[in-house]
DNA sequence: CTCGGAGCCTGTCTGC
DNA sequence: TGCAGACAGGCTCCGA
């Protein structure tokens, strides 16, 4: 379900409720979830939470002085939701998967389909994706051109990879390449100096976007306090083949790459 | 190393 | 109404 804005979102929202709470409990109903390390966690508190890529990690400090941290990460996939446990009005129990109990309120992971992940970890070196976060300082026009050279992959694939750049999924693939003006089967490697300085500018300016307006909700997608975003009203191709190019009114076409969906307009992206 | 395909899960929707 | 098949915003694994 969530991409890098959906997961900014949660992350925006839980970070000023989270922090400073203990952890009392993590109890786990899925036995695909379970970790070894969830005794570890009773008594540490909850230092910051931020997004490491689609991730939703939790900074947890040692239990004495002696010890050292933790990290906490919740990765939703497809259809996981964290939700502060006052807000799980019209969850289905039947898809509740983790509960984490704090001295004050608990937060709770839904996930229907059961692709989500709980990982506890020693490390925040561990924790770390591979690829560079599309709104970091360290993304640039230049590193955008180092990551792609050489690629024979196709764009839109290669834009799903998480050991590029992290945080893109089919959702905004299809939207960064369509306001760029990108072609989703060009190869990766393929792009000339002028076409990727603007698809670098559309990478960051439509996650901002979407980040500004709490995300995409397509048909699953809820933010820690269970509500929806509203990027949906501002997606031009994302889900609607035979519907209308907004910029040249063509039929927008639906192809399959890689078992996935990719929308574009074939008028305007080359 | 690269790339593409199968698989993991459960639910909804479409067409016969 | 029932049922099969397609599809769903994620990622991992395996073979070529």
């Amino acid at each position: 379900m969530p991409e890098l804005p959906e997961v900014e979102t949660i992350v925006r929202q839980l970070q000023p409720r989270l922090a400073g709470r203990r952890i009392v409990s993590l109890r786990i109903f899925d036995p695909k979830l379970e970790t070894g390390k969830k005794n570890e966690l009773p008594g540490r508190r909850i230092l910051t939470v931020t997004r490491l890529g689609k991730q939703v990690c939790l900074e947890l400090s040692g239990r004495n002085k002696q010890d050292r941290k933790l990290w906490l990460l919740f990765h939703l996939r497809m259809t996981g939701r964290l939700l502060i446990e006052s807000c799980t009005a019209g969850q289905n129990e039947k898809h509740l998967r983790a509960r984490m109990a704090l001295d004050r309120g608990s937060l709770l992971f839904y996930d229907m389909r059961r692709f989500g992940r709980i990982l506890v970890l020693d490390s925040a070196q561990e924790a770390l994706p591979g690829g560079i976060d599309p709104l970091s300082g360290r993304f640039t026009s230049r590193k955008l051109a180092e990551l792609s050279a050489g690629s024979s992959q196709e764009i839109k694939p290669w834009l799903l990879r998480q050991d590029r750049l992290v945080g893109l999924g089919n959702i905004y693939a299809s939207e960064i390449l369509f306001a760029s003006g990108i072609d989703p089967r060009r190869q990766a490697g393929g792009l000339k100096d002028e076409e990727l300085r603007r698809f670098h500018r559309q990478i960051r300016k439509i996650l901002r976007l979407a980040i500004e307006k709490c995300g995409t909700t397509f048909s699953d997608f809820q933010d820690s306090r269970g509500r929806t975003g509203s990027f949906q009203r501002l997606l031009s191709v994302y889900g609607k083949a035979g519907q209308p190019c907004p910029e040249c009114s063509r039929s927008i076409q639906r192809i399959v790459q890689q078992q996935r969906s990719t929308f574009f307009c074939p008028a305007c992206q080359k």
